[in-house]
RNA sequence: GGAGAGGUGGCAGAGUGGUUGAAUGCACCGCACUCGAAAUGCGGCAUGGGUGCAAGCCCAUCGGGGGUUCAAAUCCCUCCCUCUCCGCCA
């Protein structure tokens, strides 16, 4: 969410960060243009509108100390005239109250639709392409192997550890079951990674709920506003029980109205209704989460922290759910595109000042498990098109995959300024300073487990199928050293 | 799932219709005292929004939403959350 000042105050910043989103192009210094006008617009708006109100409501309020006055002092006339004077007031602010609900709604609408503003140094560009590899921060060399090097699948299924299919037939396409030293393997990266981020980085371990409302997922800019549906998770639904709940309730709420004297019609349109209807579309349904960095996140949500406690890092080993709606045929085969798959998520809460060292600290906490299992990667910074919604700089770290013969994504790591800070309002007070200043939030993988088991799958692979275990993990391993075929 | 009690400022905790944005205590900040500190004394100290060059003024907020009233922290409805007891349960 972006601060409506700061776009009221330096319209020709906003315009400048939001075209570089979309590569700097004609085309998306336009529409940049056109969003300003509309929120310029829709905020006058507003504004006209809440002066008036507040004058009305300012008139009211003298008059009622008033009427308290008048009738302390038994001067009936003149609370009367008063009371006349409040009751031609009251017609006049139904509408405009409707106004002040409507124009904030529609701005705070299109605002919480507007991607995060770049950083100056991250690279423009609109798509993967533009990404650019970080100096200095490729580790290790793709090894040679005297074979043909196999995919992690063909490696797993060929254990006999890795089954696809047995998945699919209860879950569907995009599930695996990993069973045997495989699924045990899984575990001992998690709980790697999840060690040496607690004992060596400074993060403290958080076990926090995965399914979570709407607002936590509106928090981290998951969601906009509204969801939509085309929205990459999924949710729980309890939709008959919560609408049978909702008439119930509106049915009890009427009925006091009309017993409070009030005629039916108006009764059905002051009984909120409309909020019962929502709450009903809503019913008691959760999201699953897509990464624990929403839980994470949220743990500062409409708090007030003091300078001490900051920086705040929390780390998590926890499940997470995509849809993947968005990646029809992409990664269709293995484990690299799932519905669930496990992570170790990363979080700082930090103040302004510290956020940009934190990125580069989060980032080499990311690498150093990477250098530990001894996994070939490279860093990318992501271009301003590249990024995710609510980042305002990305790093990818990039693991290398003999078997693909490529190197893919195993963790990124963000900061995102304020923006998510205003959309759960977490704040810190300054010590300096009494009146309280939003956070700044960062998250990074650190790193995905499913694609680490997919790393060191195809890394360690030997000729002959077995996978060798990376030293770091025996502790975890209860000392095997080599996955073999299960006999 | 049933019954009951609650939700007030950073924290604790008063306040059941009228000048209460809210007593008091703690915490915090400034000043005094002190070589310094503690203790003590005095003063200050909510958030968001509107308006104004500014000082300031105005509006909203006592879990969220709605209602009653000239006027709501206070009365009514509803949702959420917390606690206690019962039931069920990993």
């Amino acid at each position: 969410m972006h601060d409506i000042k700061w776009i009221r105050e330096q319209p020709a910043d906003f315009v400048a960060a939001l075209s570089r989103r979309g590569g700097d192009s004609e085309d998306a210094k336009m529409r940049a243009d056109l969003l300003v006008k509309k929120l310029q617009g829709l905020d006058e708006q507003r504004r006209a509108a809440v002066t008036s109100l507040e004058n009305l409501l300012s008139r009211r309020n003298a008059a009622s100390k008033e009427i308290g006055q008048a009738k302390a002092a038994k001067d009936d006339a003149r609370a009367q005239e008063l009371m006349a004077e409040v009751a031609k007031i009251k017609e006049q602010l139904p509408d405009l109250e409707h106004e002040v609900r409507t124009v904030e709604a529609m701005l705070d609408d299109a605002l919480s639709n507007i991607p995060n503003a770049p950083l100056s140094e991250v690279p423009l560009g609109d798509g993967e392409a533009g990404n650019v590899e970080r100096e200095d921060h490729r580790f290790g060399t793709p090894r040679t192997y005297g074979f043909t090097p196999r995919q992690h699948f063909e490696i797993g299924e060929a254990l006999g550890q890795m089954d696809f299919e047995k998945a699919a037939r209860m879950s569907g396409a995009r599930f695996v079951v990993n069973m045997g030293p495989l699924a045990r393997l899984e575990r001992a990266l998690g709980q790697f990674f999840l060690d040496t981020h607690t004992a060596e980085h400074g993060y403290m371990e958080v076990n926090p709920p995965i399914l979570v409302r709407d607002e936590a997922m509106y928090g981290t800019a998951q969601l906009p506003k509204f969801e939509n549906d085309q929205f990459p998770t999924f949710r729980t639904e309890d939709f008959d029980h919560a609408l049978a709940q909702a008439q119930e309730n509106v049915a009890e709420q009427v009925a006091a109205l009309i017993g409070q004297g009030i005629d039916p019609k108006s009764a059905l349109e002051k009984s909120n209704l409309a909020a019962q209807v929502r709450k009903a579309q809503i019913g008691n349904r959760l999201w699953l989460v897509p990464t624990a960095e929403v839980p994470l996140t949220n743990l500062v949500r409409e708090s007030i922290l003091s300078e001490e406690e900051l920086p705040l890092r929390l780390t998590a080993l926890t499940q997470c759910f995509r849809a993947e709606a968005g990646a029809a045929g992409r990664d269709t085969r293995g484990m690299i595109r799932q519905h669930q798959f496990t992570k170790v998520e990363m979080v700082s809460v930090t103040t302004p000042e510290a956020s940009s060292d934190e990125l580069e600290r989060m980032l080499s906490c990311a690498e150093a498990v990477l250098k530990k299992l001894d996994l070939p990667f490279r860093v990318m910074t992501l271009c301003t098109g590249d990024m995710g919604f609510g980042s305002r700089k990305t790093y990818d770290i990039e693991v290398w995959l003999p078997g693909q013969n490529a190197y893919r994504e195993i963790s990124s790591c963000s900061v995102c300024g304020d923006f998510q800070a205003r959309r759960m309002n977490a704040r810190y007070r300054p010590k300096a300073d009494k009146t309280p200043r939003f956070v700044h939030t960062l998250n990074g993988s650190g790193v995905a487990v499913g694609r680490a088991l997919v790393a060191v799958l195809e890394n360690y692979q030997q000729e002959n199928g077995t996978v060798a275990v990376p030293d770091a993990l025996a502790p975890y391993m209860g000392g095997l050293k080599v996955i073999e075929k299960l006999s």
